[in-house]
DNA sequence: AATACGGGGTC
DNA sequence: GACCCAGTATT
């Protein structure tokens, strides 16, 4: 719900802000492109992400992957592997199909339009203006957490910007403010004057060229807004890991399925309801999985590693477990697992956490 | 309309 | 600990 749109606050925004971003701007690699193979990467990347983590994974993937081609030709557990530590793998696995549909079926093309864009696996409606602005000039606002933030405070909008109905409300106005002569310039520069100038937390409104417009500032609401409703809170789990090792090998496995770290490499794990496990619980697990130990008990585990994700808590403990023989064929068959030698456990792509406990 | 999905930075 | 980040897919 609009508080208020003050005529001169519309009129003044889009010439307001093309006046600061000229001056404000950082110099960012996917600012010297038009190629919209690397303005789809960059997106990607920066979906739900500060530049400032994302630019050396971008650079990471330009360097490795300069054309779509190169993309569509890697392993997916290559790809994984470069994405380490960006979070969200979801990204990348559709990032990576995508790649390979551009391929195959557009002949190597990007589509050409914000509609066309909006078809691709992993593009939703911010991506694909971005793109469609950025490297086609076509007339469509971006929506992103600064947009949102920008245009709530500006034009004291009140909506619950966590609300998906809110979309529209605020889609509508960025559409009204977009200028058809800047498209892209414009779309950079709301998101940068929100990046930069009207930050989450202490915004420079004392420097603020709308700061005579600004709905929030000229009613002291700039604290209050945008109103966003909390998120649930997240849920706690326990991990117990098997780390089953045979001489120089160790044996990890692939995430399937529904849960976190889809396509990453972990180890056997038991989930329990409560933090601790049972000495007796932990063999028979070991016993589940068709393995025999060197020795016929657990040793001390690990100290507890604590993760925290977007939705849940984890509380993990790794317990390091020799085996008397390696696993059969139909063992890991069975249970997933296979072994890999240090250098390739490196080489797999893993969650952070699996990452900070072999390091 | 809700919910799941990572990891890091900031206060 | 709470909030946020150039959001998207699934339910």
């Amino acid at each position: 719900m609009a508080l208020s749109t003050s005529l001169p606050a519309s009129s003044l925004f889009a010439p307001a802000l093309l006046a600061w971003y000229p001056r404000h701007r950082r110099d960012l690699p996917w600012r010297h492109t038009r190629d919209p193979y690397a303005i789809w990467l960059s997106e990607v990347i920066l979906q739900q992400t500060r530049v400032k983590q994302g630019l050396p994974y971008f650079l990471d993937f330009m360097a490795s992957y300069p054309t779509v081609q190169a993309l569509a030709a890697a392993p997916e557990d290559e790809v994984l592997r470069h994405w380490q530590g960006l979070g969200y793998y979801s990204r990348a696995r559709n990032m990576h199909h995508t790649a390979q549909q551009i391929v195959r079926e557009y002949g190597g093309e990007f589509p050409g339009t914000y509609d066309g864009l909006l078809k691709l696996r992993g593009v939703g409606q911010y991506t694909a203006a971005a793109i469609a602005s950025f490297a086609y000039d076509e007339k469509v606002a971006v929506l992103d957490g600064n947009v949102y933030r920008v245009l709530a405070r500006v034009f004291g909008i009140s909506a619950d910007i966590a609300a998906p109905a809110s979309r529209k409300i605020f889609q509508q106005l960025a559409d009204s403010l977009i200028p058809a002569e800047h498209p892209a310039e414009f779309n950079q520069a709301i998101m940068e004057f929100g990046a930069l100038q009207c930050t989450p937390a202490k915004p420079d409104c004392l420097f603020c060229p709308l700061q005579s417009t600004c709905f929030a500032f000229q009613h002291g609401l700039v604290q209050e807004l945008p109103v966003k409703s909390k998120a649930k809170a997240s849920r706690t789990r326990y991990f117990h890991y098997l780390v089953l090792r045979y001489q120089d090998l160790v044996y990890m496995r692939k995430r399937t399925g529904k849960d976190i770290w889809q396509g990453l490499y972990d180890f056997a794990l038991v989930e329990t309801e409560l933090p601790a496990i049972a000495p007796t619980t932990l063999l028979d697990a070991v016993a589940a999985l068709g393995a025999t130990l060197a020795i016929n008990h657990a040793e001390e585990p690990s100290a507890i590693f604590r993760h925290v994700l977007s939705h849940q808590k984890l509380e993990v403990r790794f317990h390091s477990l020799a085996l008397q023989a390696p696993l059969s064929d139909q063992q890991l068959r069975v249970t997933g697992l296979q072994p890999f030698t240090q250098a390739e456990v490196e080489s797999l792509p893993k969650p952070i956490l699996i990452t900070n406990y072999i390091s």
